[in-house]
DNA sequence: TTTATAGTTTACCTATCAGTACAAAATGCT
DNA sequence: AGCATTTTGTACTGATAGGTAAACTATAAA
């Protein structure tokens, strides 16, 4: 019993990795079984739900990951500031600068985001809540700390698509550079 | 002869859709018969490449009307600050406040993104491009107007992501006119 | 009116898709 | 050891994928 949980929770990251590279309709069975290294029936014993039900588990390990490293820290940090410079560090790490893509982005602009429409929403829901939490003090209003944290994280999706696009890293960087100073610059009217 | 080329410049528009909602991949050909009413004979006829000289062809449309509506007007414009706001007005009404996806940048994270990597990569070098020369007359150096034309494409590609992801218009035209009220205020330094 | 061409319909091809069934192995427990 | 459960390999299903072939219709110039 142990060792299944194990074997399925190693399993998670391979198979994260293969939808985030093909996406969902294109991460085939055949793929995902030759990339993780464990054959249909495995699969199948694993996750009964077929391919939604592999997908959906990604993607609930994508959020506790998210929840634990950028979400919790940016609500309950002593100096919000550093919480947001260690969130575009993680997130600079996270995203491999563009060369990683984000799962739960790419899945809402495919074909099956109906499918995981509640998932996505709440991922892109929670980040933007929490940042404007962190952004708070820096602004004059509410208002303004939630289209402050929209744009960052906005900023943070397009960074992605289009260091991606032009296979280029540098323009992630310098891009997530930019974000960070220009917050740097505010923290500093205090 | 005539009625070919009509028809053919007809069906681009639809097709043009269904690749956009479906994406390459989930794009049936059952699907583009039925989206275009055009039987698999007559779209073989049309495109004899099959499904990749289709996308090709939408992306080739894709890049005259961007190079008519947004990039020419950039490059030559005798007020580049109101060609940059004529370019987010026509932005947003292209994509429809987000809820239209734009094809290229979708296509620059699937699977199918290294069948068209030219295409996908000229696009958003010349949006980038021009975009900087447009700028670079309230800048203080070409790096930076150049950075701030990357921080500018990713936030409308960005804007995109997250307008789909929540399901919100509302979000996508708050992150578009804190951008062009940025530029805004930067244009009236001088 | 004949004839070449443009366009369309229909049937069919092979490959692969997600998913199922189930027996053969491993494995753990006593 | 012997037994029960977990885990896997294999072979299958029906559906659909992209693509092909050829017979057919419509058009319009010679």
């Amino acid at each position: 019993m142990a060792r299944t949980v194990a074997e399925k929770a190693d399993s998670l990251p391979l198979l994260a990795e293969v939808f985030r590279e093909h996406g969902y309709e294109g991460a085939s069975l055949s793929l995902i079984s030759q990339t993780t290294g464990l054959g249909k029936g495995s699969l199948y014993h694993f996750f009964p739900g077929g391919k939604e039900e592999m997908m959906a588990s990604v993607l609930t390990s994508i959020d506790h990951w998210f929840e634990e490293e950028i979400f919790h820290p940016l609500q309950t940090s002593a100096s919000p500031a550093t919480a947001i410079e260690a969130m575009f560090e993680n997130v600079r790490t996270y995203f491999a600068s563009g060369q990683r893509v984000c799962l739960v982005g790419l899945l809402g602009l495919s074909d099956s985001r109906d499918r995981f429409s509640t998932a996505i929403r709440t991922y892109f829901t929670r980040w933007v809540e929490t940042l404007t939490v962190a952004l708070r003090p820096g602004c004059q209003t509410n208002q303004a700390a939630r289209e402050q944290a929209e744009q960052i994280v906005a900023g943070i999706q397009g960074a992605i698509v289009l260091a991606r696009a032009l296979g280029s890293p540098d323009v992630f960087d310098r891009i997530l550079d930019e974000m960070k100073s220009r917050q740097h610059a505010k923290s500093r009217e205090y």
